[in-house]
RNA sequence: GGCCGGGUAGCUCAGUCGGUAGAGCAGGGGAUUGAAAAUCCCCGUGUCGGCGGUUCGAUUCCGUCCCCGGCCA
């Protein structure tokens, strides 16, 4: 069996459905380098409530694209892509399968179908645009956007700040609007032979409940003390895209002393299944993945099956 | 045991001067192009604690019982 015929292996899923667990079984099946697809394993000293394989773990089989930033710090779906690619080059090229593990669907979705020619985002910009918002308003910006590009106006509601600043973001770097690059054809990846797998409880009540379990033990192990470190920083905040990540964010509130520990635990379990509903939504609409019972007594065996199959079709 | 509160959606509670009820949170569905663990949209029938009574009609008024608080004994 050739490794190297298949591009990469994608394993997705939501938070809490037992994926590393299953990248590293596989390891010994296969000889995978695991790149994470994980929006937040990127930040250093984001360990506990990242669910970061410990590194004992990372010892035992080589894993990318965790610990790569500091938490001040932005990634992007685009960067992604980059990394992700070059890594597939470079394990594919040591005769290695690449083993994709992770839950920020976005990031899969850019790989596999790529991403439009868009300008990166410019800090400078935002912070004109949200100095505007609070000025004028959310709907004055929603109608200058409807000017200038009424096509992606119509299709973002007035609330939704956060594309409608990147909608006029696009138009004030480029000089043309999203619709129009939209319009082109995707400029980057699609490699289109990646083998999507996925893993996810048949009852929703049963990630629930592992959503649940995980969170009390991470509890357990420290992930207060983990907040704790960041906040004593002094230089970071709940307006960045590590803080708001879930549970850290409910635990910063609670060391700001905006609500009681009991509370910000309930609020960051609530908030793990509201991430993993979302998830599944993008899970749904991808008609391609193959989706894996992690309970199922025989999952190892039935997803390695499913691997070497698609290694001999490659 | 007596008195006073309270018992309404999974939770916290609002309300109905008698015409069978609605918010927040939770939950469900969807969107998703350089912040995506983000951001945003849509979705509210539940013996109104039980049983009787008054009434054309009771979740609402009356009686009684049960349960949970508090105070008094």
């Amino acid at each position: 069996m050739d490794p190297t015929a298949l591009p990469a292996v994608l394993l997705m899923g939501p938070t809490a459905s037992g994926k590393s667990g299953l990248a590293l079984r596989l390891a010994h099946h296969f000889p995978v380098e695991i790149i994470s697809v994980d929006s937040a394993q990127v930040y250093r000293g984001m360990d506990i409530g990242t669910a970061k394989p410990d590194a004992a773990e990372q010892a035992e089989v080589p894993h990318h694209l965790i610990d790569i930033l500091d938490p001040l710090e932005a990634y992007s779906a685009a960067r992604f892509v980059d990394d992700a690619v070059r890594l597939m080059t470079e394990i594919r090229g040591r005769g290695r399968l690449p083993l994709l593990v992770g839950g920020t669907m976005l990031y899969f979705r850019a790989l596999r179908f790529g991403l439009s020619d868009l300008p990166a985002a410019d800090p400078a910009v935002r912070a004109r645009i949200e100095a505007e918002a609070r000025q004028d308003g959310w709907p004055a910006l929603h109608q200058r956007l409807q000017r200038l590009d009424p096509q992606t106006a119509q299709r973002l509601h007035p609330n939704d700040q956060q594309r409608i600043q990147r909608a006029l973001e696009i138009i004030e770097l480029s000089g043309a609007s999203a619709s129009t690059a939209f319009a082109q054809p995707m400029r980057a990846a699609a490699v289109p032979t990646l083998l999507p797998l996925a893993l996810n409880p048949p009852q929703r009540s049963v990630l629930h409940a592992r959503i649940e379990r995980r969170f009390e033990d991470m509890m357990r192990r420290g992930f207060l003390d983990e907040v704790r470190a960041l906040h004593r920083r002094g230089d970071l905040g709940p307006e960045l895209p590590s803080i708001r990540s879930v549970g850290y964010r409910q635990l910063w509130a609670y060391l700001e002393s905006q609500c009681t520990l009991e509370d910000a635990v309930a609020r960051a379990i609530a908030a793990t299944r509201q991430f993993a509903k979302r998830q599944l939504t993008w899970l749904r609409s991808d008609p391609d993945a193959e989706v894996f019972d992690p309970d199922a007594p025989e999952l190892l065996s039935a997803v390695v099956a499913r691997i070497v199959r698609a290694e001999r079709q490659a």
